[in-house]
DNA sequence: GTGAAAGCGCTAACAC
DNA sequence: GTGTTAGCGCTTTCAC
């Protein structure tokens, strides 16, 4: 494979002046239009791996996040990509699945390949195994407090569910969460949802599903709580889905039940999916500001990577808003 | 950053018996013994960078794909990446939008990066621009004939849709395409229905959208189409939309002219959307075997890495299958 | 401005 | 088995 040395031999000047032309530094008129010359006749690629190695940086950044086929997170990784492309990083993408071993593993990689920083959606306590001083900024969940924090602001986020359905008139107020331990966003958003109804003094119920990873029982659970909700009265129902995946199902579910949504039950899920640019699922929910995190969470990183910060470890949280959609009355 | 040199100073061996050691050669067990102590106290980790470098190897593979946001490039990336994973490689993510100069980019970034190889899903003439040798596998469209090419028996997918409509007694066979210049696959799902149709003498007509990304003109225009094709009668209509996408469009424009499905006008779309797991959208689809898609390009992708392609252009077509929806009737 | 030389961290070939 | 050494392809001093 051709290298420097074999430009620099063809264009008769010495293995630095063709750096420094690759470099754009000064270099004189007729020799740089020999190694030009030079460059096109051999086709020469440069090799920025090399380059990398001796200048002892990196442009890579490994994204680990649980999954890319879900509407919220294969559009956090749309624009997590463009940012850190529009920034000139690579990205390695690392599918975790939840698994904690995979995780452990991508981070192991990372600090093997030297990259310039991490970006991880995590929900076990990934950021202990990082050693080696990888800058990295977390999405959502971060126990350890020592590496900058990006997520929804999802305690107001369950306040917003609440208030949106009280603004509809909604006299029984029903939270379905799941019972995935550490998820720190969902008992959020349920103590949004239930401060709000508490402070006005309005009848709230938890229920629990298990982790729709458990098809089958996430399913017969969820049905089991629809029927026990809807047994005694209609109309004046509202059931906030700690996540857009549990409203949908709780969505079909109650279609199969021959209840009307919205008109005898009312539901919001938290997310705001879209299965593209801005096509959603229909239902109505809290909206997770899926760009913002992704270009916050880029900035931050990329301060981190290039030592702009200022010590103090970042903590920020992002505005949600509401969408309405099908299964909320009109107001 | 501590290095090989210091592992091998404070075990008291040579730097070779340290890479030894890494590399699983035979190393004495005293020995073996002291470095891996070395190893634990200084926190030494291998940088693979290097390693790569001097080796000539990488375990790099560029994945070049229009979008993630959207079900079909989410899923077909969810387990390219699995995959790949599986099989060692780290996948850079090159999201093109389409964009030729980007795709152009992302080539030129993998060939200095001397990456392994490149798995792209591109719709323009991506594959010229591939000049140092690098092993690549094309999905879906590669005109050249340079490269293997793996895709959906995309023919076969528009005969089966107009079988399933011909089961299902429809009489008016409407396909609607996009005028995307250039899409191999779409052109492929209207010549088997077309042929279907002519085949067994049905009445088909053919109409064309503006693609989805023009979003206003692809809406106005599809209701332009479906008020047409709903004005004279109803009740036999099949309509095939040459993706999801349109669909769904259809579906949605359908409800808003109050004309029911699937009683009135039965759809089916092309690609099989699932927004994860098994939850698909409701409409009827041809569904692209993304999963076979995905294994059968990494498969080929690994021979042409390590050199076991036997000479000929690999060109592979996977079986689709139909998924009935909501949009069509039982039968 | 340009050439010579050192060296990023590692592997592999070679003697011992 | 282990130490020594050359060198992957590049950047970066440092004289001139």
């Amino acid at each position: 494979m051709v290298n420097m040395n074999d430009v620099a031999r063809e264009a008769g000047v010495s293995r630095g002046t063709v750096s420094n032309y690759l470099n754009k530094k000064n270099v004189r008129g007729d020799a740089k239009h020999r190694i030009e010359k030079a460059i096109r006749k051999l086709h020469y690629v440069r090799n920025t791996a090399a380059r990398d190695l001796r200048a002892s940086v990196s442009s890579y950044v490994v994204l680990v996040i649980p999954t890319v086929w879900t509407p919220f997170f294969s559009e956090l990784t749309y624009w997590i990509q463009k940012e850190l492309n529009d920034r000139c990083y690579k990205v390695i993408l690392c599918i975790s699945n939840n698994q904690y071993d995979q995780e452990k593993d991508y981070v192991k990689m990372a600090e093997e390949q030297r990259v310039a920083g991490i970006i991880s959606i995590s929900y076990s306590q990934l950021t202990q195994h990082v050693r080696l001083g990888i800058p990295l900024v977390s999405i959502e969940k971060d126990e350890t407090g020592l590496f900058p924090l990006i997520s929804s602001d999802n305690y107001s986020g369950g306040q917003l569910a609440a208030k949106e359905f009280y603004k509809r008139g909604i006299e029984q107020y029903i939270f379905i969460g799941s019972n995935q331990a550490s998820s720190t966003a969902m008992v959020a958003r349920q103590s949004g949802f239930i401060d709000f109804c508490n402070d006005r003094n309005l009848n709230y119920k938890v229920y629990t599903t298990p982790s729709s990873r458990h098809k089958k029982e996430f399913h017969v659970q969820h049905e089991a709580i629809l029927k026990k909700v809807t047994a005694d009265s209609l109309g004046k129902i509202g059931i906030f889905a700690y996540a857009d995946e549990s409203a949908l199902e709780t969505w079909r579910i109650l279609k199969e039940l021959q209840v009307r949504v919205p008109e005898d039950v009312q539901i919001i899920g938290f997310d705001g999916w879209k299965i593209f640019d801005n096509r959603t699922l229909g239902i109505s929910s809290i909206r997770q500001p899926v760009k913002d995190i992704a270009s916050c969470s880029v900035k931050e990183l990329d301060k981190q990577i290039k030592g702009e910060g200022n010590g103090s470890v970042l903590r920020k949280m992002l505005p949600i808003s509401f969408y309405s959609g099908e299964t909320t009355s009109e107001i």
